[in-house]
DNA sequence: TGAATAGTGTCTTTAAGACACTATTCA
DNA sequence: TGAATAGTGTCTTAAAGACACTATTCA
């Protein structure tokens, strides 16, 4: 016996970096409900042409914020007959992180610090805190905040990139000593950064394209 | 702009400690595809009557399972075009863990060791794996292993379940410490196990009827 | 040389692990 | 009293934090 299937949807919630806040991307509506008002980019699962939904999620990020490429990881699933207006729906909340470089600026989309977005249609605030929750969260035992950098980037840039995510100060050696441990960077061989004031730093890139991560005991 | 909904389902991955061993509960189906073969219980969200998909999830767990007010939380959402014979699915899936007391015996259901719940249809053994991968990486920082026990329990006996979960040994003193500094559980005022051989334990229960859990920093 | 930024060494503090010890019950 | 199980104290080891120090560049 077959039921009423309800919505299906792809939400994505793109963290970067700029001006060395923690930011996000929104999406302007195009169509109803909510037409105009900014939002968390989605769309529906096309099942004809996705495979899953981290494809649909993939696709929408490309079509409607121009990223590809980009750390993705499934963040939670909403769900419930209030959320939308249309109908009972589903949405498959994702979780990206890319550099600033990487997402082009266009008209229909703006990148705002993550305390100014608040107040946003559907559930959608709902989703931003608990992605927040989730890339803070991940800031403290993994190399998730790495995702935030280009290609190659200095040791003091990493750092500071962990500091605006978790929103405190770290100790260098503190902060190197463990990312040596986790062995989540590697050095560039030979590249240095110049012509800045001071001592120029060694360049590094992330060890690896996934995420690495501590494990704790009880 | 409407799009074909994909069939959307709840399952659930329901473990408790039976004869000392990690265990789950798995339903006989009793509809097609793979009726007859034992999967996790699992079932349509129904959008008249369930107010979010974790609704559908108790739905399921009381119709199925003939359990109620276990612990329970959001696992992953499985979906594709290939996951389910019918049509492109979407499933979410929810880790829930109950004392074995709380588990009836039924004839369309059983419980079998985790190790030995293997070769199941659809792609219930990656959902399984997920959720086992799930448990065994909480019971090393959180209290959920705690609810696999009833109401009431020993110290000895908690300890028990984290080895059992976890499948390490664990050091009386030091576990001790670490849920004392977590306060996860509080003792029962004056009561005390009899009857056995040894010295009676005290016991406890859990101080909270949500997780606790430790934080990390890097 | 000194301002600026990069990077290291080392002492202190805190948490984890190991393991021997004491405590309370029953037969 | 001794077997059995519960529970504690304490020494050792490892990880985290604090912070002063050295290093390399440019002007």
């Amino acid at each position: 016996m077959e039921y009423p299937r309800p919505l299906t949807m792809v939400d994505v919630v793109l963290f970067t970096i700029a001006d060395d806040t923690l930011s996000v991307v929104l999406e302007k509506r195009a169509n109803a409900p909510f037409r105009g008002r900014f939002a968390l980019p989605g769309g529906y699962i096309h099942v004809d042409e996705d495979e899953d939904a981290e494809d649909s999620a993939r696709r929408v990020l490309a079509a409607k914020c121009g990223v590809s490429d980009v750390y993705l990881e499934q963040l939670y699933t909403f769900t419930g007959r209030a959320r939308d207006p249309r109908d009972w729906s589903v949405t498959i909340a994702y979780c990206a992180v890319a550099p600033a470089q990487r997402v082009p600026a266009r008209a229909s989309t703006k990148i705002v610090p993550l305390t100014e977005a608040t107040g946003l249609p559907f559930d959608h605030d709902r989703i931003l805190a608990r992605a927040a929750t989730r890339l803070r969260d991940k800031a403290t035992y993994s190399s998730l905040p790495g995702f935030l950098l280009p290609e190659t980037f200095t040791y003091p840039q990493l750092q500071r990139v962990y500091e605006v995510v978790t929103g405190e100060h770290l100790d260098t050696s503190s902060f190197r000593r463990k990312t040596l441990e986790l062995r989540m960077i590697e050095p560039v061989s030979s590249t240095q950064e110049r012509g800045a004031r001071g001592r120029p730093a060694q360049l590094y890139r992330l060890a690896d394209q996934t995420l690495r991560a501590y494990q704790r005991k009880i």
